[in-house]
DNA sequence: ATAAATTAAGATAAAAAAGTCTTTTATTGT
DNA sequence: ACAATAAAAGACTTTTTTATCTTAATTTAT
């Protein structure tokens, strides 16, 4: 098991790669973001129609249609789009899952934990959406097995 | 959908129960754990059977048995536990969820989620199955919302 | 030895997550 | 207007995780 669910994985990649190509100038379609990335293409389908309803990305149908991001939705940190499919648990959930768990009434992994969660939410908040499209371009970073 | 599974939530939580009970000198029967704890008694159950076949937590049948924990597996890593139910991939894998990401072959979260998992790598290593009973003693730390 | 207590094991069941397929709706170019 | 294209929506299936119940095997005390 992950940080994240399979579901998050999938939106991560595909927004990263979708707001690659927007900053090409092109809009993407489903089955070439799906091989791109490596997810099921359906299930992919499925994620973005989310994220798309939830104006994180945009879409438009129909011949040479497809998605792409906005403007200025690409300065939006990362961590809206993982809210978005996996809810906030991971900003402050307890690590041993107790629903009462806080500084005056902490688990034994509480102060610890405390430090994942911070440096989780900090990685999440300074990652936007499209700070890596040069160096995808350039392929020094990947989102694929290569 | 927290950094660890359910099972592995309650393992934790149980093991650290178990290891309190056995600083006092107790064995402690399933259905005290699951009602301490807050978990499903039955899939608990389930859970300790396999960390005591896997050799980290102890039990006895019969009349006055239960669970308890080896004096020298107190002072086991937690990451033991977890390792035990979760596997290692909260430990190694990548944040986006692909297979061939490294440092020659970064993704794009790579360097900011590598201090995500020796942080919590660090939290399970520093953190012993035995260390908490003091506190847990004194009502400092809880394994229950109370 | 026997009865009672307690974990172990096996078999299901229910719920959630992941994945697939089909039909509908919107858009574009001709 | 029409045909082609591509996303949206809905229905369904499969897999994994979580949870429950029943029976068997041990251990202890009497």
């Amino acid at each position: 098991m992950g940080v994240f669910s399979k579901t998050c994985e999938y939106a991560m990649r595909a927004v990263f790669y979708i707001a690659s190509s927007t900053i090409s100038g092109n809009r993407v379609g489903i089955k070439e973001i799906a091989s791109k990335i490596d997810s099921p293409e359906y299930f992919l389908a499925k994620i973005l129609q989310d994220l798309s309803r939830k104006g994180l990305i945009s879409s438009v149908k129909g011949p040479n249609g497809g998605f792409y991001i906005e403007g200025e939705a690409l300065n939006r940190p990362l961590a809206d789009i993982v809210t978005a499919v996996d809810g906030d648990e991971i900003f402050n959930g307890c690590g041993m899952g107790l629903a009462h768990c806080s500084e005056t009434n902490p688990c034994p992994l509480h102060h610890e934990f405390k430090k994942v969660r911070n440096q989780i939410t900090h990685m999440l908040t300074i990652t936007t959406i499209g700070q890596f499209n040069k160096e995808l371009g350039n392929g020094l970073i990947s989102l694929k097995k290569s």
